[in-house]
DNA sequence: TTGAAAGCGCTAACAA
DNA sequence: TTGTTAGCGCTTTCAA
């Protein structure tokens, strides 16, 4: 089965173009690398020659001499997660903007596997974000001192970030449920060392306070639909009556389960989550829910990402903040017990 | 704003451990590349003072002297579609097994958008998985020229494939529909131009022909949500009883958009998708469908990939068929009208 | 088993 | 504006 490997024909080099056009390699070079520092007439010839040879430059080649890859790196802990794939599509918006080419790595959820994606693809990146990770704030630092990061959802002293506006949020949020009558809120937490779930569990007691409703936790638990489902059985011996989950995949958990065991949403119980994924809208009934920017913080951190890689200082005191909103849908309601 | 770039150390080079170790720069080199050809004890000594001084091989360098990249592109129509991400997820798998990274191209729905991204991976990678693409087969086939390619659900004559079960998916899905006693079943056409598509509909007339069920077509519509209420706009008036959706983000579409228009779903028409994504579990009711196993897809054609990198034959002439599955869920019910 | 030297395809001084 | 000449960091002959 394994054979020697079909021929394929060598990719036309810079020289082949040069000999071709009668030019030197050089002249080729700057045609592509810096037009401008070419006479038209020749650059247009060499064009016209390398167009019909087919070359095409070798961005390796280029990178090695340059030390510039062009090339991103965007790490998130799920490709799968919703989550991640629309930020991921803002990421490439913006790298193709730059004229970057994104590397994935995915984690998998596997402290292991991150560690194996980052080594593979650190060493050909110019730059990296981070959308999430399990590792440790000081293992980042380091990470960060190599390369140009720049990271979502968490803070970093010293290395910038493009955080959602979580207080606001959920404010918004909690307002929400009080003027619907609740008067005590139930934040189902999402995973422990989250620096979002830190932040969404303080804005909510915050906002709780200020408005007069009651504030209690549970979790940790999963950010997944299992998570959620998890909770719904903690809470399933006198249910609160509103429920504001760490985001939407828990939320969309905790309402199967609990229509599941015949509490009704939002009759019974009112239920907020975050992110607003599309998910968020074809369950039933649809979730309300705050809805973050994903795509415009991917292409945020990017863009942020590649001023850092041209030399621009990294304004690491203030984070990049961007607003959330608040999709009111199907899954809160008026008070009723 | 843009100022100097911050100094960063320069990553150690295969000279710097070379110096440090007291051998040559070439010995290095064999220590990490073709380890074995160089004494137990040297190599022990290089990798501990490379270790020391932090070296890690620039894989950029490496490839321009072996020309082997040792990176993948997986090109996608869309990026934010479950389907994808799960295929993603899969070629991830199999290319870190096989110590490749993968570049995503993501066309982001657009010709113009797949064509740049292809131009900016496609010289640094050794081959290409299409997961999906708008391309024409003689464009593709151009390309498979030029590098190793492995094309997803599509029939490329000459190009190696992975394809889901679709003749035998569709059977199932018509028998479960004719044991409800349902006669009649309409499919619901995703794009023109899916190959996909084309199979599943033949499948359906064939499954349709000896089950006695008649059958008919109506689109194409576009494979979202939207595509799928489309089709639910044009039957209204008197739906059928029995549908059959290209995929499940149609079918959602078409449910969602039945049930808002008061027919009930599965009690006036039953309803099938294909793919099993994740929401097809948390609609209501959930979505009986066809389900792909599309991580297994994305592995398959990564293994498979890699193997032609290595000089495999291209067995184009069958294609990997991987099986599909049907689940039962709420949206197919006994036929009563 | 090791070292020396050439070269992968490109860019970047430096001259001309 | 163009050509000449060194490299970028690594692998790979070829000798020793």
């Amino acid at each position: 089965m394994t054979d020697e490997p079909t021929r394929r024909p060598a990719a036309p080099t810079i020289y082949d173009v040069a000999r071709e056009a009668g030019v030197a390699p050089s002249t080729v070079s700057r045609t592509f690398a810096r037009p401008g520092r070419v006479n038209a007439d020749t650059a247009a010839h060499i064009r016209e020659v390398a167009a019909r040879l087919g070359y095409r430059a070798n961005p390796l080649a280029r990178a090695l001499s340059t030390s510039r890859t062009k090339m991103l790196a965007v790490m998130v802990s799920d490709v799968t997660n919703p989550f991640y794939s629309e930020l991921i599509r803002g990421a490439q918006i913006a790298a193709s903007e730059a004229d970057y080419t994104v590397l994935l790595a995915d984690a998998r959820e596997s402290d292991q596997v991150e560690r194996e994606s980052l080594e593979r693809v650190l060493p050909a990146v110019e730059g990296i974000v981070i959308g999430s990770s399990r590792m440790s704030d000081s293992t980042l630092r380091v990470i960060a001192k190599q390369k140009p990061m720049v990271v979502l959802n968490r803070d970093l002293m010293g290395v910038p970030s493009v955080v959602t506006d979580n207080p606001r949020g959920m404010r918004r949020a909690a307002e929400h449920l009080g003027e619907l009558g609740h008067e005590a809120i139930t934040y189902v937490a999402g995973p422990e060392a989250s620096w979002a779930d830190g932040m969404r569990w303080r804005a909510l007691r915050e906002a709780g306070h200020e408005l007069a409703l009651s504030t209690r936790r549970i979790g940790p638990f999963a950010p997944t639909t299992e998570g959620g489902a998890e909770a719904g059985a903690q809470m399933l011996d006198g249910p609160p009556t509103a429920v504001i989950a760490y985001n939407d995949l828990m939320a969309i958990g905790l309402l199967r389960f609990l229509v599941a065991h015949g509490v009704r949403v939002p009759e019974d119980v009112s239920l907020i989550g975050f992110d607003d994924i599309m998910a968020a809208r074809l369950v039933t009934p649809p979730l309300t829910t705050v809805a973050a920017p994903v795509r415009a913080m991917g292409i945020t951190a990017v863009r942020n990402l590649v001023a850092l890689i041209n030399g621009a200082h990294a304004r690491a005191a203030e984070a990049f903040v961007l607003p959330t909103r608040l999709v009111v849908r199907g899954s809160t309601a008026r008070r009723r017990r």
